[in-house]
DNA sequence: CGAGAGGTGATTTTT
DNA sequence: TCACCTCTCG
């Protein structure tokens, strides 16, 4: 890791273009990157806060910012900028705030916000709840594509000729008018926004041009249109760029990544150069030569073939199981012997799977065998209801405007206010163009409502004014949010609202994470602007603060995860479960013929692996609570036959232990547990 | 308005 | 299979 190679060198060096380094799976990508960063302060003498990296996630942020402060003193990275690509747009709207269409309060609202102003929208235009439901996610999709393509809504009715699709066009429409009646951004709009101020208005991409030096982008594979445009804005004048990618790894497609994107890099800038990264420092040859091999069936851009010197490994292991029980059974057993066979870890263990429900199997047989296990990925610490719902709470209080939070809020605890009262509320605050907020504390409101509902509104109307006040004039606000929490009964809900003490207990820590959370963002802002509590809580929309302290306690467990979880993350011994048609590669990729996509999913899944890999299928498995019988995924019959271990492919004699053995372990691991478990 | 019964549908999800 | 959502009744 101290020495770079020769073309990691290269990818280093060469700062006086625009550059796109291909950087294969496990070929020290970071390294490069945080190291250029390194060099650029030192040897080219550029000022830190020239220097702007930009990734997809804070995990990336996080990782890429420790490993530069490790490369050099603290004084050289003061004003360095790393950060995801929706930190950055949500700073430069701060920076920018007079020339964009927001207030200085303004909210962000996450995917779930958006989905529910969505349903409002749909609703009150006229359709019923049963057609809305059906059609809000396409909306939100087709939506959140016309943002990502930089298309407005005046526009997008003009790329249409499906008259369903009109109606997506008006409902986008309406769509912006609201979140900029709410004072709100979505997550699309830190990207877009920033996009088109800077297309629109030359005096601001001036002065960002010549701020940012030299920017690089990590994963730019992942890329959409919207972000493709920032990066073109922000270094048109003199392009010095270094953009790292890998075609191969891109697995974001349906979300709106735009893996051309590398290509459209050669015709917008002609003079870019390539380096390549084939070097693996990651995995045997053997895991090398099969992800090739799968990975050669697809169409490339760019040609690149991994290699390695750490030697051919163990071959490669296809278990064929019974059905689905019998093989989350096989992985967990595998694991628990091959662990104490070797002497290993938990944690050098992983299980990767394309969908998630296909953990709850496994989940099952490994706290059957008392192995610790951590499930990555599901709900977000933000999308859990009990953050959502105090994160509401602040957001209607550094934002009045900010419906969204308001109608997540108003009846929760319950304050005896229904569908029925808040639909009048609303039309009143319509007619008198007011958002929700005023419109409760409005004197004209008795006339529509009544007294109850009406009395309700305006003592939460005043309870929001008072600690608005005090929370704006206090210089350590978090014991006040504790406070204002406590008063609303809402922690005396999550009690008595839990199934069991378990779940009282995570959610009381979430709340108190939270807390926590706000105090450190406050704590460790770099300047006041960033100290208050306004700041604070946008940037918390952003961040996964829980995900972050689950890295720092959960260490020595197996890994759980996605094949999507996975890129970035590397294992000694990975499996990957379910390699079944329909399964991998998914049913609805077969039918959209999606395929190649599927296939870069493997390919990451395979290029996880350090030293072993194993991978499984299951001849029969339920689905939809029946059992049905399953076809081998044809990406079995890509991978490299004389690397491989698979009764009915090669036959080994030494590759499969007896039976007898992998159970006589566990009868030896469970009779030392039940003796550690009686001290 | 809110609690319970039935119905439905089920990828992946960086922010 | 199960979780989530809607509808109905008190």
């Amino acid at each position: 890791m101290s020495q770079l190679n020769p073309r990691q060198q290269e990818a280093m060096q060469y700062v006086s273009g625009p550059l796109l380094v291909l950087a294969g799976a496990g070929s020290g990508k970071t390294s490069v990157i945080t190291r250029k960063i390194a060099y650029l302060i030192e040897e080219c003498q550029m000022p830190a806060e020239r220097i702007t990296a930009v990734t997809f996630t804070n995990k990336a942020a996080r990782e890429m910012k420790a490993r530069v402060q490790k490369l050099l003193p603290s004084d050289k990275t003061k004003g360095l900028t790393v950060s995801t690509f929706h930190q950055f747009g949500l700073q430069f709207l701060r920076y920018e705030l007079l020339h964009t269409p927001l207030k200085g309060n303004f909210s962000i609202m996450d995917a779930e916000d958006s989905k529910r102003l969505l349903m409002d929208l749909m609703v009150r235009d006229n359709m019923s709840g049963a057609e809305s439901r059906e059609l809000v996610g396409k909306a939100i999709k087709m939506i959140s594509d016309w943002k990502n393509d930089l298309i407005p809504p005046e526009k997008a009715a003009d790329t249409l000729t499906d008259p369903e699709d009109m109606l997506f066009a008006t409902l986008y429409q309406l769509y912006e008018r609201n979140l900029r009646a709410y004072n709100a951004v979505d997550f699309d709009d830190l990207i877009v926004m920033p996009t088109r101020l800077l297309q629109e208005n030359s005096q601001v991409r001036d002065k960002w041009q010549n701020r940012i030096r030299y920017l690089l982008v990590d994963e730019y594979q992942d890329t959409n249109t919207a972000q493709y445009e920032l990066i073109k804005l922000l270094v048109d004048v003199q392009p010095r760029f270094t953009v790292v990618g890998d075609d191969d790894q891109s697995i974001y497609a349906w979300r709106g990544a735009k893996p051309e994107n590398m290509a459209l890099l050669q015709e917008d800038f002609p003079k870019l150069k390539v380096v390549k990264l084939e070097q693996n420092y990651r995995s045997t040859s053997r895991i090398l030569h099969a992800a090739n091999s799968v990975i050669t069936n697809n169409e490339h851009l760019f040609e690149k073939k991994l290699w390695s010197d750490k030697g051919h490994g163990e071959l490669i292991r296809i278990i064929n199981c019974r059905n689905d029980d019998d093989e989350a059974e096989r992985v967990a057993k595998e694991i628990i012997t091959h662990k104490l066979r070797n002497a290993n870890e938990w944690q050098d263990y992983a299980v990767l799977y394309r969908s998630n429900f296909q953990a709850r199997m496994l989940e099952a047989q490994l706290r059957q065998l008392q192995i610790p296990y951590k499930l990555s990925g599901g709900t977000s610490f933000f999308a859990r209801s009990e953050i959502k719902d105090i994160m509401s709470y602040l957001r209607l209080i550094l934002n009045p405007e900010d419906d969204s939070a308001f109608l997540r809020i108003i009846n929760t605890p319950k304050r005896g206010l229904g569908p029925a009262s808040l639909e009048k509320l609303g039309l009143f605050a319509q007619e008198h163009q007011v958002s929700l907020l005023m419109a409760s504390s409005h004197s004209g409101l008795t006339h529509v409502l009544p007294k109850k509902a009406s009395g309700e509104l305006k003592e939460f109307a005043d309870f929001i004014e008072r600690y608005t006040q005090e929370l704006y004039q206090h210089p350590d606000p978090v014991p006040l949010v504790k406070q204002m929490i406590d008063e609303t009964g809402y922690i005396d809900l999550v009690r008595s609202e839990a199934k069991t003490p378990q779940q009282e207990k995570i959610r009381i820590d979430n709340i108190e994470t939270l807390y926590a959370s706000i105090q450190n963002l406050i704590n460790r802002a770099d300047d006041d602007d960033d100290r208050t509590i306004d700041a604070v809580i946008r940037k918390l929309v952003l961040l996964d603060m829980l995900e972050q302290q689950q890295e720092e306690e959960n260490t020595n467990k197996v890994n759980l995860m996605t094949l999507h979880a996975a890129k970035g993350l590397e294992f000694d011994y990975v499996y990957i479960m379910g390699l079944e048609e329909e399964l991998l590669p998914h049913k609805n990729s077969i039918i959209a013929e999606s395929i190649e996509e599927e296939r870069r999913l493997m390919y990451v899944g395979i290029t996880r692996a350090r030293k072993e890999l194993t991978m499984t299928m299951a001849a029969q498995r339920r689905a939809g609570g029946q059992m049905k019988t399953t076809t081998p995924s044809r990406f079995i019959d890509e991978l490299p036959t004389e690397h491989i271990d698979a009764p009915g492919m090669k036959k080994s004699a030494a590759a499969h232990q007896p039976k007898k053995t992998a159970e006589d372990y566990l009868a030896n691991i469970q009779a030392l547990l039940k003796s550690k478990a009686a001290k």
